[in-house]
RNA sequence: GUGCCCGUAGCUCAAUCGGAUAGAGCACCAGCCUUCUAAGCUGGGGGUUACAGGUUCGAUUCCUGUCGGGCAUGCCA
């Protein structure tokens, strides 16, 4: 069996017709597939196209090419429709072939897209300073089910999560849990507004009195020396009360740097790994696994940071202006120039992004592709910017936008804020709905769109669950095919030339689909088409299930029809995978009843 | 103000490179279990694709403008 689609059979035979009646045409020749059934399996829109270079009406051309086109054992008719489309009907066996494809091949579906080169993927990196939410699990989600989805189109993933451990809301952590740990020992120090709220942070206090005993006592006159005090119930529109608070952070964070000295940086590393621990193990549970954490703090220790900043000065892409060093990235498309370096000494966030997209771009991937939240997207032009004043070719770089997740609780929308503590985390949900749900919902929009998680609706245990939907097709199957019992390798071997329903050719239509389906969720970075489709495959194979019996009394039909739902089970479960999602064999509604 | 994204059935969303009669789910209405799992299936009503122009054989798709929504617009990360 050739290696060759059936499609690529097809464009074959149009483009020998082509070269008939336009030769030496470089007309590109192009398949649609038909949302009509009785518009043929295939379409060529090739007269249309011509018409206009070949001044021709698109009909008489049609009717040359359709006379051009060489027989086939895989065409059964091709017509001429309308202004100049052609239809194809394929023959019934070259259909059926698909079964045997499926059944025959692990792997149906993969394509080679990648070539086999190597891509890297960075997704989630959310600051290691508290536990990961619904928003960064759309990322984890989507960037996961990317990387599956890049692998099986032929490319090597490399997945990265980038640990931001090197600026001040690290410090901030840290102080809000030596104020909790003070707190612990009596201290009367008002929490601040802006500090990180969460129960977490607390108990991180306990365990960092449980390592450190009470070394890290201080009084409360010691730690607040010389701060402004913090407003605590100021309006968030007030800015000269925000302004006054971050002061009072920054004052409060250099008081615990100067009385704890090395306990601070040891503070500073336990929660560091606290975070990191839990996010970890957090992101496992969900089946997102990363083949790399890259520090930020790194590229400071290496000097990484300092050597891009001078590389770009070398270059003259760099000036001093109020006491700041700055980027003239508006010479690269940016609508303003940004600060690298600011005048206290400090090189920004943009800074180590720079030193961080170098380092990537130097580790010889053939795109690099960054998942970020949609609120970044300003960020991109300077990025690339920066990359294009360091020679490097900012095309490499893609990043998909994935949009917020709004939470609605009770119908109402739910306000989510990392700082007080008010979020559903990421563990919440999966604890809840399950993984597998959380995984579907998450990629069943496109990831630019806004998506709306109804948690009354999640949190149910509701049916409405669409993925429920799909592993129950799995399932049917497993369940029909036990009951036959047979050896299932003799169904690679079956004679297929009985299966003749219409639902039998729309689901053998629907496999024959799927390695198309995969190269443009991969081209495309779009995982929600993989959702799409499982959705749709399995509704077409309930509906099958309804209307024929497959544990039929004539053997050869009955035999063609398993081996048909069996290439149906191993797609749904090939698909499912990308997503992270189980296939289970068996469902039981009894057994969802008893676990409520 | 400026930049980016979005606007499709009552609701939530699809729609291949610009293709033929814009599709699903939920909700609503009417049916289907003596049969391989009814977490299922069958049928039905539902649309000026926000609005107005333009490009062409053909526009939900591309361009311009208007209206409406989201995000961004730090020497934060």
């Amino acid at each position: 069996m050739s290696m060759t689609s059936l499609q690529e059979r097809v464009v074959a035979l149009f483009k020998t017709a082509l070269q008939s009646v336009a030769p030496g045409s470089t007309q590109a020749v192009v398949l649609d597939k038909p949302r009509q059934a009785d518009h043929g399996d295939f379409a060529s829109t090739l007269a249309l196209q011509l018409a206009k270079s070949l001044q021709r009406p698109p009909r008489e051309l049609a009717q040359a090419l359709l006379q051009a086109l060489p027989t086939s054992p895989l065409i059964e008719k091709v017509e001429l429709a309308g202004p100049g489309f052609i239809n194809v009907y394929l023959t019934a066996a070259a259909k059926q072939g698909v079964v045997h494809d499926v059944l025959s091949q692990p792997q149906w579906g993969a394509v080679n897209l990648g070539h086999q080169r190597h891509i890297q993927v960075e997704f989630v990196s959310s600051n290691p300073t508290g536990p990961l939410h619904v928003g960064h699990g759309r990322g984890a989600a989507f960037g996961a089910s990317l990387c599956n989805i890049l692998a099986k189109a032929g490319y090597r993933v490399q997945r990265e999560y980038y640990v931001n451990d090197a600026g001040r809301q690290m410090d901030i952590l840290a102080l809000s849990t030596w104020l909790r740990y003070l707190d612990l020992f009596g201290s009367k120090i008002p929490f601040p507004p802006n500090g990180y709220q969460g129960d977490y942070v607390a108990a991180m206090a306990v365990q960092l009195r449980a390592a450190l005993g009470d070394s890290l006592k201080r009084t409360d006159m010691e730690a607040c020396a010389g701060a402004p005090g913090a407003i605590l119930d100021a309006a968030p529109e007030d800015a000269g009360a925000a302004t006054q608070n971050e002061m009072h952070m920054d004052r409060l964070i250099s008081n615990a740097k100067s009385l704890l000295g090395a306990d601070y940086a040891a503070m500073h590393q336990l929660v560091l790994k606290e975070q990191l621990a839990d996010c970890r193990a957090d992101l496992e549970e969900f089946g997102v696994v990363f083949d790399e954490w890259f520090s930020e703090q790194s590229l400071f220790d290496s000097g990484a940071v300092a050597a891009v900043v001078a590389q770009l000065d070398a270059g003259g892409h760099l000036y001093l202006q109020d006491g700041a060093r700055w980027f003239r990235s508006s010479a690269f498309g940016d609508e303003k120039d940004r600060v690298v370096q600011r005048e206290n000494g400090l090189f920004t966030y943009f800074a180590s992004d720079i030193a961080y997209h170098l380092h990537k771009f130097k580790r010889g991937f053939s795109a690099i592709v960054d998942v970020w939240g949609a609120d970044h997207h300003g960020y991109i032009p300077r990025v690339k910017a920066a990359l294009t004043a360091l020679g490097q070719d900012a095309e490499r770089l893609v990043v998909p936008l994935v949009q917020f997740v709004s939470l609605y609780r009770h119908g109402e929308k739910a306000q989510m804020s990392t700082r007080k503590g008010q979020f559903v985390t990421l563990r919440e949900l999966r604890t809840e709905v399950g993984r597998d749900a959380a995984r579907f919902f998450y990629v069943l929009r496109k990831s630019d769109q806004h998506l709306d998680f109804d948690l009354d609706l999640a949190l149910s245990e509701s049916n409405d669950n669409p993925v429920f939907y799909v592993q129950y097709a799995h399932a049917r199957i497993c369940s029909v095919l036990g009951k036959w019992g047979g050896d299932r390798a003799v169904l690679a071997h079956a004679d297929l030339s009985s299966l003749a329903t219409p639902t039998e050719f729309a689901l053998m239509q629907m496999l024959r689909e799927y390695p198309e389906l995969i190269e443009s969720a991969a081209r495309e970075y779009a995982p929600h088409m993989v959702a799409f489709y499982v959705r749709e495959l399995a509704a077409t194979l309930h509906s099958y299930y309804n209307a024929e019996q497959f544990l039929v009394a004539d053997e050869a039909l009955k035999l063609a029809r398993l081996a048909l739902i069996a290439a149906v089970a191993s797609v749904i479960k090939d698909g499912l995978t990308l997503l992270g999602v189980g296939a289970p064999n068996a469902m039981h509604r009894e057994s969802i009843d008893e676990s409520v």
